[in-house]
DNA sequence: ATTAGCAGTCTCGTGTTGAGAGTGCTAAAT
DNA sequence: ATTTAGCACTCTCAACACGAGACTGCTAAT
């Protein structure tokens, strides 16, 4: 790809902010006038064309004005766009919101959706905690029911997982925290792959029942979701023309509807990468064939070095990227800051 | 309002049935060739503007055919609609999915609402567990990190509350059973009411700091929904010819995004009705001017007389009510029962 | 290298027209 | 007194035509 003049990038920037504005394709008569280039028409005509030939821009018919293409977007995102931060008031504003929420990571990372679709007027997701290597911390038995039992299991992440077992009789509250007592003594701080470890001598008793469930539950808490992807803002993207469609419109809801889908796609973009940045995915890419009209901004939210979950948002290609990967890095960087303070205080 | 004769009844059943298939105006030849009517098309134009005078019909333009009114859906609803089952094949196999799932009353709801979305084939929401006058049964402190503590607090009804908390000063586990074990003797079985009477000579030292913020949010306990409200199959609605302009559509999103919107339709309307039925709303009933265009078909479950939180879904005026209303029926019957069992067990 | 000027192309809104669908009414039939 | 056949009438909708307007691409001049 040979590289572009100082001018073709200019236009090329233009153009692609004010289509994302107007959403209309953009002529050369209006980059003209609109910013006051000291050029004329016909120059930016001509440098257009150039910018087309590259593969940047696209002519919806022969004499209309134009529209980036995923490439032209690309190469905006990553060369031209510059960095915005957000307003120190905005950002003053949404950490109030943080302070003055419950301290639990689960109301956070709801909030975080709100929030980040309210600033970023598109569609947000947030998956909710999940860690690779978690240690377990401590577990409790908490009898609700006749043979119902409640167990819940804190990780050292902070991340808790609940569950309601049935047992083949009844115990009672003593009994069963006496059972708790003894497994977080033997579990104590240890991993998942530690945990299968433990070769325990079971003898055929209640005890034994319980604690077998109690280390598979464990052993599996990995895989099982801690909860749902939070979602939120959906009703923003329907005022985008783009969605005048019904039937694109349909199926960006379906893509919002397949939790699966969302957490695989966040999951694997950001644990894989060893960018903790904020990461921009044009049209899918080439690789997420139902994500050809849509855009998503990503980043990862964890503690230190370790990456617990991810947030986003998702909108369509002429979305408002700068905007975007401001609001989705502030308020990745924010749980971030809040879940390290809350692991270390 | 005068009584319809049979045969009004009759055109009033096929016309509503038929433009709930269609969504297009029915005309009178339609009805006759269709239903193999044994009268002839002038007879049932006759008839439709009867129906027409009585306000169950509209006609979209002078020369075009008839649509229902809202009074008109009412009246099919009530009175002609007739009460179908879910078939037993379709029955068993909602049953084997809620069997196979897990001990546990959220995972219920969240699979209630894929069922009824996916068998409705319109959006479905399930409120959350939350009981009026559930009492306070069993409660643990877990320490997590530092000087936060997570509570935990188990109400009679099965409804399960999870907070963290900040304390202070620093609390070993130990320490927290301590005071967790007299808050238990204190409150058990308790409901906020009598929590509010107890007035407790506290000493000033931090088991009275903790003592106080558990019990303040025992009290609240019923305020904070202790969870979000479930919802599916939005994109199914999408599908409806109705929600082609975008301006409907995104006025049935913003009702669906509204959580405490919908939360507190679902409970005034089942909460303050002791008709443990199913209720149909259409178009709002001139009381909730959002849903001018929506219908919802709505059922309380809970164990015994106690309602403990709503099951619906919520369509296009158009939708199948017959369908809806069996699958709603028999979603809240089967919670209801898992929930009682799991009471009583 | 840039630009003014202009012919050429395509969209889009508007207006027209005719076919088709469906009704309401009237008068005849049952 | 109902019911129905027949028919004039109304309204929508798709198809087509047409002209204005918006931009471009090209060429020739600067």
């Amino acid at each position: 790809m040979p590289g572009l003049t100082e001018r073709q990038k200019l236009v090329l920037a233009l153009l692609v902010r004010d289509y994302i504005e107007t959403a209309e394709p953009i002529s050369s008569g209006r980059l003209v006038s609109n910013y006051k280039l000291e050029i004329s028409s016909a120059t930016v005509r001509n440098e257009m064309a150039v910018l087309e030939q590259n593969g940047f821009l696209f002519q919806p018919y022969t004499s209309a004005g134009r529209v980036p293409t995923k490439p032209g977007y690309r190469y905006y995102v990553q060369r031209l766009m510059g960095e915005d931060q957000l307003p120190t008031h905005v950002q003053e504003m949404i950490r109030h919101q943080f302070y003055q929420a419950r301290h639990d990571v689960d109301d956070w990372l709801s909030l975080s959706a709100s929030v980040l679709a309210q600033h970023s007027q598109v569609a947000a997701i947030v998956t909710p905690l999940h860690t690779e290597k978690a240690r377990f911390k401590h577990l409790a038995l908490l009898s609700t029911r006749g043979r119902q039992v409640l167990l819940v299991i804190i990780l050292d992440s902070g991340e808790v997982h609940q569950q309601t077992l049935v047992l083949e009789e009844s115990l009672d509250q003593d009994q069963l925290t006496g059972i708790a007592l003894q497994i977080n003594q033997l579990a104590e701080d240890r991993n998942a792959e530690e945990l299968e470890k433990l070769d325990l001598d079971l003898e055929i008793s209640p005890l034994a029942e319980i604690l077998e469930i109690i280390l598979q539950t464990i052993k599996n808490s990995e895989v099982i979701s801690s909860g749902d992807v939070y979602r939120d803002g959906l009703a923003n993207m329907l005022s985008e023309p783009e969605f005048s469609e019904p039937e694109k419109a349909k199926q960006t809801l379906e893509i919002f509807e397949d939790h699966v889908m969302l957490d695989d796609l966040l999951s694997r973009t950001l644990f894989e990468s060893d960018n903790r940045g904020v990461h921009v995915i044009i049209g899918g890419e080439d690789t997420w064939d139902q994500l050809k009209e849509t855009s998503l901004i990503l980043a990862s939210y964890g503690a230190k070095d370790r990456v617990m979950g991810a947030v986003g948002i998702l909108g369509p290609l002429r979305m408002s990227y700068s905007r975007g990967v401001s609001t989705v890095r502030f308020v990745s960087d924010l749980i971030s800051e809040l879940i390290s303070e809350s692991m270390s205080s």
